[in-house]
DNA sequence: CTGCGCCTTGACCGGACGGTCGGTCGGGGG
DNA sequence: CCCCCGACCGACCGTCCGGTCAAGGCGCAG
């Protein structure tokens, strides 16, 4: 905060910053410009000089956010390409540390995606996720393709499942992280590799008919 | 909403009916009490006779919430004792069907569970969360003492993975509804039997060592 | 019928909100 | 050199927030 009569040099990146930071931690209701300015080291009116209103800033941030996230499920689909299996392994690490990496974007998109009420930038997250659930359904399909899968799973049900499997244990990492047992929530080698196995050796064709049930 | 000259009936019931829909719709910082007055058919001076304070309403509306999942919860794991592999089948449904039948305050405790920032009734919702995961550790304990599922998996890591694929489910099940293909996320005979049996087949005992990566 | 509590009410409060406005400042171009 | 323009500021506006309060109507005991 700058001593009266002095001057600032926060410029519209210092405030997209801090409005990031703010909207992420606490959503866009209990976040004030009031708040943003004084975490850029500037004025609200400085604030709504470089954005019209606080909805703009907001929709601003959301869009950063979204190219950053789009970019990189483009990154980890081209990584993971044409090598089924293992790829599916690959790319839910991939999802892992994405979503590690860089956590306060990864807050933004996720309240909007999945909070029910009409929200502001709603339209903008959903636009990623649809994406990145459409790359993971096609690398299940490609799967069932080659034979390595089952194929009488629905390949969408699986993307569901992979997808819960990285988004909510990033969402709940602080709920998780202190309970007994549960040291590995960050760790990418571990957990991720255990939960891969999991999904890939339950989905692995011909290895059992549903219908038995006996240990 | 009454006329001028009447009066209402609305008592504490209806005002936290009122305000659980309106607090799971929107959060709390962006409900007003004369929301909730308005929704509950009363005047604004009324909720403040009831209740002492906002904040309180709210906790108020969050212990209700945890009892109720509380209470659904010790059903689910006494209706799944004791029977290893289909307990945990059992208990993934019970999970979607206990979350899809009261999705209001099923969203109410999600969002204070898995929001980051420190959150009104977080320590009430993290309660109810907690006896939750441990039940769902317990029973994958159970079913590696005895010899079904592989031992070489951290419980906690199999219990985070169930968890995530009931709950994500149901958070997202609103963009997800409108995905081509996606038409069974509210079926929890189609879509959690596929879980059940991918979670299943992944953990069996002895299936497949870790180590070996050829399709 | 009278008097008495209990609800419920509209009016009201201080304050914080999103947003506007007049004006100051400093650096770059004629 | 001056002047112009975008960045920036303090002060301010109307509105709405959470919260308070005195007054009035209703049910009930006497």
């Amino acid at each position: 905060m700058p001593q009266p009569g002095q001057r600032s040099t926060a410029g519209r990146d210092e405030i997209l910053a801090a409005a990031t930071d703010l909207f992420a931690e606490s959503g866009y209701d209990a976040v004030s410009i009031q708040a943003i300015a004084c975490r850029a080291g500037t004025s609200k009116a400085n604030v709504f000089h470089h954005f019209r209103s606080k909805e703009a800033l907001y929709l601003e941030v959301m869009r950063a956010a979204c190219s950053r996230f789009a970019a990189a499920s483009e990154l980890a689909d081209r990584g993971a390409e044409h090598r089924y299996t293992e790829g599916i392994v690959d790319f839910l690490r991939a999802d892992f540390v994405q979503l590690r990496a860089d956590p306060v974007h990864a807050h933004l998109i996720l309240r909007e995606v999945l909070e029910s009420g009409p929200g502001r930038g709603q339209a903008l997250a959903r636009d990623v996720f649809d994406d990145h659930f459409r790359l993971v359904v096609d690398l299940f399909r490609e799967g069932q393709a080659a034979g390595v899968l089952a194929d009488d799973v629905v390949p969408e049900a699986a993307a569901v499942m992979m997808i819960a499997a990285g988004v909510f244990s990033f969402q709940s990492r602080h709920v998780l992280r202190h309970l007994p047992g549960v040291d590995f929530i960050d760790d990418v080698d571990r957990y991720g590799d255990t939960m891969g196995r999991i999904l890939l050796n339950g989905m692995r064709a011909r290895t059992r008919q549903p219908g038995q049930d006996e240990s």
